[in-house]
DNA sequence: TTATTATTCAACCATTTGGTTGAATAATAA
DNA sequence: TTATTATTCAACCAAATGGTTGAATAATAA
């Protein structure tokens, strides 16, 4: 029978799933590529790399922009924010990783200034 | 071809990419459960169930206690913290989602005390 | 105009996924 | 012992996934 209705957080998850698509995600945090740029730092075709981009546009984690013949992808964090928090209300973390957490709000701290 | 290698990084978000698994981690964050029990809140069958919590076990979220025939299962969220990490890296909180961020945090400091 | 370039679409293939049902196993209860 | 209960395993199925190659499209360069 298989998936009969897919929400976006299904979706988020799903792509970050594929460490192809998370590297993707990597690369697109520094700059804006095009799906060639893109493709050459992946040992995989260049239709293979579309097709990725598909499930990242789908999950809504990318932002493309058209110039020409060239396809501009910039990443989207935002919807990574409902995955975060729905982890962040599991994550069981005064019980096992007190230490994480506590990194982890360094962490952001940091960032922040 | 399909793949060949999955992290552990890979089967945890893929683990939390459908609803049903995300519904048990859920209810096991409560309480320790036996598959039987799980299964009933769920509108399909028993060996579904017990499927789903493969694909939990093999992402290590979960621990699993054999007591005479029941299969005791609590959430272990340690692997978590890892998916958690690498969203807070790449999640842009200062450009698009400040707000959220703030009321990230407020909200560990409620569970905090 | 023609050739090249960037990208997508389509067809194909093997594997995985998410469900089913029925049989097997192993522990407990009668 | 026998029946019941909890769980898994096996076989099956349809759909999705992740890759391929080749053709189509559309913009740019020669």
């Amino acid at each position: 029978m298989a998936k009969a209705y897919t929400s976006r957080l299904d979706r988020v998850f799903a792509a970050l799933s594929d460490p192809t698509r998370r590297g993707i995600i990597a690369q697109l945090r520094e700059e804006e590529m095009s799906v060639l740029e893109l493709a050459e730092s992946f040992d995989m075709s260049f239709q293979a790399i579309s097709k990725h981009l598909k499930v990242l546009d789908k999950a809504e984690l990318l932002h493309r922009r058209k110039e020409g013949r060239y396809q501009w992808c910039k990443f989207n964090s935002e919807p990574m924010a409902d995955a975060v928090k729905w982890m962040s209300f599991h994550y069981d973390f005064w019980k096992e990783s007190f230490n994480s957490l506590e990194q982890f709000l360094d962490q952001l701290k940091e960032k922040e200034e």
